[in-house]
DNA sequence: TTGCGCTTTGAAATAGATTTGACCGGGGCC
DNA sequence: GGCCCCGGTCAAATCTATTTCAAAGCGCAA
């Protein structure tokens, strides 16, 4: 008939092929029982004979799904666009495997929260729905977080559990981990545990490390000593300056637990400067387990967090919420790492 | 009229308060000049008033165009899938940018080339075209990337661009960058250079940085000792193998140029353990300027990748060739970054 | 008044799938 | 025999924008 000469084949095509109707190699290829297995198979032979591929644009426009999602960075971009943290590019990975395991497409982007387009990507059923990554002071978003939620945006984040913050959150269990750290370091004998990092309820993640710290430490009948806690956000410089500052205070340490891999790194440069031995001196623990960690000397003893399982559940909890069955918050445990910045005769 | 009370505002919507038909709204929106002025003004208030966004699935299953891209990494992939190399992990970064630049989205996948359904990208007109990413040995992938060009497939990849491969590669100038690293070792007074990294046609990235370091020995009157040379893939791993082979070796070298600054972190460990300091006995040069390039001690001296205009390229020579216009491959040239690693006295 | 060229707009066709509702022949049940 | 149910299929409606084509409106000249 009058089917064009050049161009992908359609669905009518293939019915034309198959002697069958147009809707039935729609169902047959989307595998509804209704058809029958001698239908589909030879549908699905002629397809692939022809090389046929279903239009995503037609099936999502009549289906109103479009099996993507799209994957949000929030993070304060740095000046020239192109470091983002590793924690988050690891994720990313994660969160690919994840959505293809599930057949899903996913769109990147990383627009701030500022910017506010973003927000059109579920309207305009680009996407079903939204992963939201960012590290910080999430109280900023808040009301970007609202507003997505207001308008009934399905979303996931990966952020701090304990938060006030709606479900739909996925986080590391910092106070477990943070636990983990600083029992394995009073295990190695140290006793005097600075911490590096911000903690205060601004920066929810980093309290809940220091929280788990402190736990260890009382657990141990130690005593936490608050003169030894000093603010950095998770930028190797910071890390740097904390340590400086924690050495010119003059209180005496044997360990320090830092609330990310940047900062131990960081803090790590300062104590060399300053002629400590690590871990003779002083062992470090820093946490995320970024590439770098295994590439300093000594390498970085660090805390694990569970990205594999974190992709999954962010892509589980996001689907589930799209389909309208809510699932709980989930903590995810971490996991030591130990390498050589913390094990050694004191 | 019957017009569902829930659910987003369709064109139609939009049009009927307005009080114009549908096609208009249409044509306002995408700003067409055959629209007056103030008709699309007050399409627009409306539009704005009434929360609309176009619908991405119905415009592009008229217009054929997805105003999305998809990006392909084709590199092997690592076994618990989260490693992956952190340079075009920095190239995802400039690629998103370049594509919001240009209101683009940006689908992405770490499928293997072995995986054929990336392929349909295209086809299901999920994509208007591929941007490829890969290291290494890409002979493996050749038939691959016929094949997508024998189905019509639009592509831009990352790579050589000195190989036989069709047009549509935009690459570093291996050989300048290459060369870069030579003069400036040279500069610092050291004569023998070795080079760690496969020199030969499967690895014609580093093939090209070895090409330049010999011009750079040759143009200053040097001697290349082939004894000087091992090959390494990009891993730590293999610069520390490499690097103890060079050492056990027994020939002198006073410098390291290594391909990769994987392979030269590697080479800097090796070095260490066997008390070699860097850089007073041996100058070491990396390649990438990878984040923790910047975090060894000492920091390591490296050769940048335009990474923010390997972005733009990718994309523009992408769309350019979306557009039915082709440009040429591109070669773009490399930076030195100098650290401690490679200055000092000998 | 008619005709020409230009701008602006609308009606209808179109893109390619999914979903709804109906049909058809055959088997089971009363 | 009449009626209902059932699996398998199809025709028609639907999803929401873009594109084509025709027509209306307007100023100005013939």
């Amino acid at each position: 008939m009058g089917r064009k000469a050049t161009g992908r084949p359609t669905s009518f095509d293939i019915a034309y092929a198959a002697g069958v109707s147009q809707p039935t190699v729609s169902r047959a290829l989307r595998g509804e029982r209704t058809v029958s297995e001698q239908t589909r198979l030879k549908i699905e032979r002629i397809a692939r004979d022809l090389n046929y591929t279903v239009d995503k644009n037609a099936s999502s426009l009549r289906s109103q799904r479009s099996n993507t999602i799209a994957l949000l960075f929030f993070e304060d971009p740095t000046p020239d666009g192109s470091m983002i943290n590793p924690f988050f590019l690891a994720m990313l990975g994660a969160i690919t495997r994840a959505c293809a395991d599930r057949r899903l497409d996913l769109l990147i982007s990383f627009q701030r929260m500022e910017d506010d387009w973003h927000v059109q990507y579920q309207d305009s059923h680009r996407a079903d729905g939204l992963i939201l990554l960012g590290y910080g002071d999430y109280t900023v978003y808040r009301t970007r977080l609202d507003q997505l939620e207001a308008q009934g945006t399905h979303f996931a984040r990966w952020g701090s559990v304990s938060s006030d913050a709606g479900g739909f959150t996925i986080g590391t269990d910092n106070v477990q981990a943070g636990r983990l750290a600083g029992e394995h370091l009073i295990a190695q004998g140290r006793r005097r545990i600075a911490f590096l990092g911000h903690a205060d309820e601004h920066y929810p993640e980093f309290k809940g490390r220091y929280d788990g710290l402190v736990e260890a430490l009382t657990n141990a009948g130690l005593e936490r000593d608050p003169a030894l806690q000093f603010d950095a956000i998770t930028t190797e410089e910071a890390g740097h300056s904390a340590a400086l500052a924690l050495i010119a205070g003059g209180h005496s340490f044997d360990a320090i637990f830092a609330a990310s891999d940047l900062i131990a790194i960081g803090a790590m440069r300062a104590l060399a400067e300053n002629g400590v031995r690590v871990p003779h001196d002083v062992a470090v623990v820093g946490f995320d387990d970024i590439p770098a960690a295994s590439l300093t000397s000594p390498p970085l003893t660090t805390v694990m967090q569970d990205i594999r399982g974190a992709g999954e559940a962010l892509v589980e909890t996001l689907l589930a919420q799209i389909e309208g069955r809510d699932l709980p918050a989930r903590r995810l445990p971490g996991k030591l790492v130990v390498r050589g910045s913390s094990v050694g005769a004191r």
